[in-house]
DNA sequence: AACATTTCCGCAAACGATTGTTGTGGAAAA
DNA sequence: TTTTCCACAACAATCGTTTGCGGAAATGTT
């Protein structure tokens, strides 16, 4: 319309140097007119590169990758990035198979929270050389040479075990979840060496549950028997929300009856009242330390490292 | 490598009949051994479409949308599409901006749960325009000529008064949401024509909160003062997490001391004991049908419709 | 007036995959 | 021997954008 070149438009659009600002207001006008936007897809084919990051968890719907995904999708936002959402429900086929995608799709970078199965990690460490970075994250693999963002495990369940300690409970019950897990094992390894540490007559009775529902039906268990525990400790929210359950079904009050303390993100504690004391694993922070990980990732940045989110103690009233 | 065109190899992976089997099988071997994945980027630019679906919600930590999100998600991938999430913040504004974000992604089709306050339609329309399928789902906008799909709140409502009705429930206290919003209007009509419907001697209290805090606040101060309800109604999860605080901190069980039955996804009433019964708004039912309802528009129909969701009531044992 | 230097813009070649058209052998039919 | 036909594969254009290079006109310099 203009009698103009494309690479002319393409020019002027970007205020390059070369070309005359009458021609670039004209264009300019134009475009606005006709309400033009460049195509996304050319672009990517062209600067071989999108502004996509993919994100692989278990399951969206989840105490924690839920505030993850949120705070993570506001930071991108401010870069001008979005998220591609893809579940692996726990299964590391279909984990494979969002990968897959992830290469196919060509995104810019990966954030991934692994299955509690996922032992075969070649595929990720494909992506990792033809430089899409891949940020592992709260579920990481124990291999050494990859980016790994994570909560302090060890620095949550000691602040949970010090309260516990400090609080005077002598009969404590811990919950945790599917030991098969390493999250678990570090849990409670820091959990128990610091009830054992304080050398005192501490009674530790643990307890594994791999669901809600397992968490409910064992605290049950554990509770109707004689010498009631005076404190549990529950490893996640998961735990919680079924220790919780049980607690209103055996009509246990806390603090009275029984104390409680978590390890959790924030949400479920404030559902009850009082409130549940919990060492902090915030999905927040997590995200926000994820995203910029991956930033200087992608700016180059060579080294391979692994994070860890120190945890607070948020004092509820149930303990 | 093998001495032949691009056209030639592109064909014989394609398992075109004008290729010989043999160069076909030598094609694909290399191809495997070479690890070849088409470039997304360049099959996006020629056939002018991706595998994508935006998705634009309020906030992903949201009760409802989570669960709406994961089953959209998976279903998605069953057809090979993948979720693009973006929210709003409740925010108008950053709602356009996720909006254009659409456009120039050019996403097959879009999702979309509007803020509260999205008044001007224009630029979702425009998107449909260019063959962009918006479907509009749970928070949709009265104007009519646009493809809605939401949960019947009417029907969950009505529902919910009739289960109240029908447990013979006289002094009934309704916490409701935000009044501003449509839905609230609409479950707050439907339920008092119930109640009143019934032509009993019922007193009917209606309070109203924005949040899950309101909600709290304003259930302790109706609950602590003479002549107690006998049964609270919620409109909402967010609701119900408040309202249950409150009877947690006043030391109310269900249903001894008090009844409760709420409009909800199916999550949070089951963290209680004994478990709220509610009326099902299912995230995951208006996930299924939002899709079919998408993948039937980018089939070509036409027609603009406006689907609801019958909701069935939960028995828990708090009414 | 002759030459040098800007200024401004177009040409063409990428990016990778697809597809209508064309070309080239060889075998079968005339 | 010549014609016809088929099987197979290459050519070239296309999607929309970017960018190195070159060229023409305008301006500046002796």
């Amino acid at each position: 319309m203009l009698n103009l070149s494309v690479s002319t438009v393409s020019r002027a659009l970007k205020d390059h140097p070369d070309i005359s600002e009458s021609t670039k207001q004209k264009i300019r006008d134009l475009a606005a007119v006709l309400e033009y936007e460049p195509n996304t897809y050319a672009i990517n084919l062209r600067t071989n590169g999108s502004r996509e990051f993919g994100v692989i968890v278990p399951s969206v719907s989840n105490y924690f990758y839920q505030s993850f995904i949120s705070s993570l999708e506001e930071e991108a936002r401010l870069y001008g990035y979005s998220l591609l959402i893809l579940q692996s429900g726990d299964d590391p086929l279909i984990e494979q198979e969002n990968l897959k995608r992830c290469r196919q799709t060509r995104v810019a970078g990966v954030f991934v929270a692994i299955t509690s199965s996922t032992v075969d990690l070649t595929s990720f460490l494909k992506l990792t050389e033809i430089d899409i970075p891949v940020i592992f994250f709260d579920k990481v693999p124990s291999y050494e040479a990859c980016n790994k963002v994570c909560v302090g495990d060890t620095s949550a369940a000691v602040l949970g075990a010090e309260a516990l300690v400090q609080k005077g409970k002598l009969n404590i019950l811990a919950v945790f979840g599917d030991p098969r897990m390493s999250i678990t094992r570090k849990r409670e390894e820091a959990f128990t060496h610091v009830i054992e540490k304080a050398e005192l007559e501490t009674t530790l009775t643990k307890a594994y549950a791999g669901s809600f529902l397992e968490a409910l039906t064992v605290t049950e268990e554990l509770l109707t028997k004689a010498e009631r525990p005076d404190a549990i400790f529950c490893m996640s929210d998961e735990i919680l929300t079924g220790v919780m359950k049980c607690l209103q079904k055996l009509n246990l009050k806390t603090p009275q009856d029984i104390g409680v303390i978590a390890i959790s993100d924030g949400f479920i504690p404030t559902l009850y009242y009082p409130e549940i004391t919990y060492a902090e694993t915030s999905g927040t922070k997590l995200a926000k330390l994820s995203f910029t990980r991956m930033l200087s990732c992608l700016s180059g940045s060579p080294f391979v490292q692994e994070l860890r989110l120190d945890s607070i103690l948020v004092e509820g009233g149930s303990l």
